[in-house]
DNA sequence: TTGATATATAACTATTTGCTTATATAGTAA
DNA sequence: TTACTATATAAGCAAATAGTTATATATCAA
């Protein structure tokens, strides 16, 4: 298949934004289920404005979207977005974040909190 | 085929690496050809300390290689590097870079002052 | 040797980045 | 309404980044 092009400072733009160690980390954590913060919140040792800049940006760039479901915003990768092939190709090759998703749900705080 | 995994801080630093216009142009470029310095300041409109520094980056991550050949140092793609299968994954997104190449032979430095 | 070319390094600076704390907004529940 | 939870935004700051100019190093050629 003929490999679906992205304008050179677009893909620089992607790139920088998972050049972030947090941030590579949400986007290998949201291949693998969808999040709201409060469950990043348990991964990251890191305050909670810190992480909502975090996604905030990767939203900005259209590679994640979100949606409000009660008084959660959860958060999913964009497969619409024109960068979801380069992302996914660049997740392949980082390890599977299961350890991560066993912290979130060890914790569970979605659960925890509304029910 | 099952893919070589890289550990996550480094792919983020790779990643990081090739979040920058200038440095990913590079990279596009040495995927079809190798190049010395004074190549590059053909393209770039930017001093050659410069490209030097972004290139210099670029190896110390292991990502490029270079080899003198009398006054000249030319940079190439490091197929051997851990990252390699990570950076060619990325290539593949990115608009060719023959319209830099041909800025390249249409002056052809290494031949001007070699001669 | 001397002078020219190719590249690297040093020192500096303005901008960007990633975090922090404090505060605002929005939804839920009593 | 009030209180609480979840998330976003604002403001500030220290560190990192990408460029600059000036200078050093290395090769080549006369």
């Amino acid at each position: 298949m003929l490999q679906a092009k992205v304008e050179l400072e677009k893909a620089a733009n992607v790139l920088k934004l998972l050049g972030d160690k947090t941030r590579l980390t949400i986007a290998g954590i949201l291949k693998q289920r969808e999040c709201c913060v409060c469950e990043f919140l348990e991964v990251f040792e890191m305050s909670q404005p810190s992480i909502s800049q975090h996604l905030r940006k990767l939203k900005d760039a259209g590679m994640v979207k979100e949606e409000r479901r009660g008084q959660w915003i959860f958060y999913s990768l964009n497969h619409q977005s024109d960068y979801y092939g380069l992302i996914e190709d660049i997740l392949e090759h980082i390890p599977d974040q299961t350890d991560k998703i066993k912290m979130i749900e060890k914790v569970n705080p979605t659960l925890q909190c509304g029910c």
